[in-house]
DNA sequence: CCCGCCGGTGCA
DNA sequence: TGCACCGGCGGG
């Protein structure tokens, strides 16, 4: 059965840079590192054999963005006896190997990669000089052989000069260890820094180049600009998207005895050297580079299996359950995904920016961006609270003018938290889960599926735990799921049945500005709307404030839009969480922790101000997030790939109080 | 009223 | 924390 690995990173960061429900997001972690090594090697693959002048003048670093666990086993790593170094990723032959990340994380998967990391502290910043060496101490699994590589660092971000690869000097080459001999320039001055660190969750790389900061250990981050930041999740979805059109995916085989090897043990059809020692003599592998002999120890991907897969996989039309396979993909705690059903629940790395979990406030800082504003908000010191609470704490809120006029504060562009979509819109938009009522669902737009879809036509599975509950075959009938298969990969929300009967337990608030300029549009790729002449209906209101609920407001657009709010309720009984204060205060810890910079005044108003990347960061607050995915392979025939799409069906998020 | 199943809860 | 459970929505 074919494999596959995968690192839930990844996931996470490709279905944020969708920003999509129901949309599909390749997934390829190879291209990501590939991207960093041209980035921070500043160098062009080296072509061929052909390249022979080229290759000895043109050094490449290969840098290991660490960003998963798997996604290493596709460097080899080759030291020799002259302790030259020969690296090479996915075919392409580096000079220079860096790796950072994740060394101090325990049974990390990096502790099972070729070389061990540069020393890097989690958060910490390793500085590096160009000219400086770097000692990596190897580790070749296949034979547990522990060399230790020397290397100098020859490029760097800020340096690296694009059209000019040979003005890169060398001054000690007897300390450099590479694979291709380097022309001996002049010394360089160790004029700029690349500063490699992690990120504070461990998963990402994070670099940067600074000038000649000597005195300065600590990173400048006012010199992370946005293009040589790789953070977390969310905020790298330009360039994750840039590199990930070339999807592609490590594919493995299982072993012919049908044994299920766990994640590590399967070398890959692409190329990939990594691999647990077993004993399969005499097998060969393809990928897409060449053949490869094996000797002692075996890929299992086999030739006999790529033939297979690609006959299985053929043909078959993308997005079809059909087309499902029995792929194994891993979560990074060495979990599987089983696909078998091709729904499963993924969870992302903690953040505190998943643009895609809160809706509203996504699109709304989106939209800031789009128009050169503000991409953080002032922080929720005081959200509202209730009057009794307010006076008994001398809680005094600014009055917008005022406010203004301190001049501490911009005045925002209108704020309406609302948004819609067509119906025919493959986007359907869900309101956020955090101001959703607790309860049962009520409040919440209630997404159903759109009939249309593959998934919505196929048959129940019968199999997966959903069908086995139902009646009809002879389940209990207590988990009322839908069949795995049959979930719908457009959702949208139910049909307008305008006259829901009412229901006064719940009312339906709105968080809108007094006067409205016009309301924030939602521009998404997708084909969503704004509602047309909405906004000045709308009235403010205080967020205390008790609301009726209105359903109306639907009445001159066609069923095909529909508006939702955030919501809150005004229920008169505090039970818990769900009295207005929690709703607030919930309602801006989701800003919050999306790096939302928020603060209101008065009425329901909110105003923004920029704050600086240091002061952004501190105010960051973990967030859980996970997604529940389908996973579908898809097999690139000519390119003899095996990718992955994942659909975001649902995003869920958790945090802690 | 029936029924599929959404989405939230509580418990293990 | 994942999953069994279930109230009740929404469509027919
Ligand atoms: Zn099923
Ligand atoms: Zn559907």
């Amino acid at each position: 059965m074919p494999y596959g690995l995968l690192s839930t990173e990844n996931i996470i960061t490709q279905i944020s840079a969708s920003l999509t429900l129901g949309r599909s997001a390749p997934v390829d972690t190879r291209s990501i590192e590939k991207f960093l090594a041209l980035y921070l090697g500043g160098g062009k693959e080296k072509e061929g054999e052909k390249d022979d002048d080229e290759a000895t003048t043109t050094p490449m670093i290969y840098v290991d963005s660490s960003l998963d666990g798997i996604s290493r086993e596709h460097s080899k790593f080759e030291v020799d006896e002259n302790d030259v170094c020969t690296v090479e990723v996915l075919g392409i032959k580096y000079d220079l190997f860096v790796r950072g990340g994740r060394d101090d994380e325990e049974g990390s998967e990096s502790k099972k990669g070729i070389n061990k990391p540069v020393k890097l502290e989690r958060g910490k910043l390793v500085r590096v000089h160009v000219g400086d060496t770097v000692i990596v101490d190897g580790y070749r699994q296949t034979n547990g052989e522990k060399p230790t590589c020397s290397f100098k660092v020859i490029s760097l971000p800020s340096l690296a000069p694009s059209d000019a690869d040979e003005t890169r000097s060398y001054d000690n080459m007897n300390d450099v260890s590479m694979n291709s001999p380097m022309a001996p320039q002049s010394p360089a001055e160790p004029s700029t820094f690349a500063y490699i660190t992690t990120s504070t969750d461990g998963s990402f790389l994070n670099t940067t180049g600074v000038t000649d900061p000597s005195n300065s250990p600590i990173l400048d981050t006012s010199s992370v600009s946005d293009n040589n930041f790789l953070g977390d999740t969310g905020a790298s979805t330009t360039i994750i998207t840039d590199i990930s059109e070339n999807s592609s995916f490590t594919s493995h085989e299982m072993m012919e005895d049908g044994e299920d090897k766990s994640m590590g043990e399967l070398g890959g059809l692409d190329g990939s050297d990594y691999m647990d020692e077993r004993d399969v003599s005499g097998e060969s592998f393809v990928d897409s580079f060449q053949t490869h002999q094996v000797e002692t120890t075996a890929r299992f991907g086999t030739e006999e299996a790529v033939t297979s897969l690609s006959e299985t996989l053929n043909g078959q039309p993308s997005g079809e359950p059909e087309q499902q396979l029995e792929t194994h993909i891993f979560k990074k705690d060495g979990t599987q995904i089983n696909i078998d059903d091709s729904v499963t629940l993924i969870k992302g790395p903690n953040c505190g920016k998943v643009l895609n979990v809160d809706r509203e406030l996504s699109e709304i800082l989106i939209e800031w961006d789009d128009v050169g504003t503000p991409t953080s908000w002032e922080p929720v010191k005081n959200y509202q609270l209730k009057k009794e609470k307010r006076e008994r704490n001398k809680i005094q809120y600014t009055d917008l003018d005022d406010l203004i006029a301190s001049g501490l504060f911009e005045k925002s562009q209108s704020m309406e938290l609302t948004y819609s979509f067509q119906d025919d819109s493959e986007t359907p938009v869900k309101k956020t889960e955090g101001m959703k009522r607790r309860g049962s669902g009520h409040g919440g737009t209630r997404m159903s599926r759109c009939g249309k879809c593959a998934w919505c036509n196929a048959d129940d599975c019968g199999n997966c735990k959903a069908c086995k509950d139902k009646i009809k075959f002879g389940g209990p009938g207590v988990r009322k799921q839908c069949c795995n298969k049959r979930i719908c990969n457009s959702k949208r929300p139910g049909q307008g049945s305008e006259k829901r009967s009412v229901k006064k337990k719940q009312k339906k608030g709105v968080v809108t500005p007094q006067n409205e300029e016009r309301p924030l549009e939602r521009k998404t790729p997708s084909n969503i709307s704004a509602p047309k002449g909405r906004g000045k209906q709308q009235k403010a209101r205080a967020p205390c404030e008790r609301v009726e609920e209105e359903e109306e407001q639907n009445e001159e657009n066609d069923d095909r839009q529909k508006e939702t709010f955030v919501t809150f309720y005004s229920d008169d009984d505090d039970n818990g969480d769900d009295n207005d204060d929690r709703r607030w205060k919930r309602l801006f810890e989701t800003s919050y922790r999306m790096g939302a910079d928020i603060h209101t005044v008065g009425r329901g108003q909110i105003f923004c101000r920029l704050v600086d990347e240091k002061e952004r960061a501190t105010m960051r607050n973990k967030e859980q997030v996970s997604a529940k995915v389908r996973v579908t392979p898809e097999w690139d025939k000519d390119n003899a790939k095996l990718s992955l799409n994942l659909t975001l069906l649902d995003v869920r998020r958790s945090f802690e109080e």
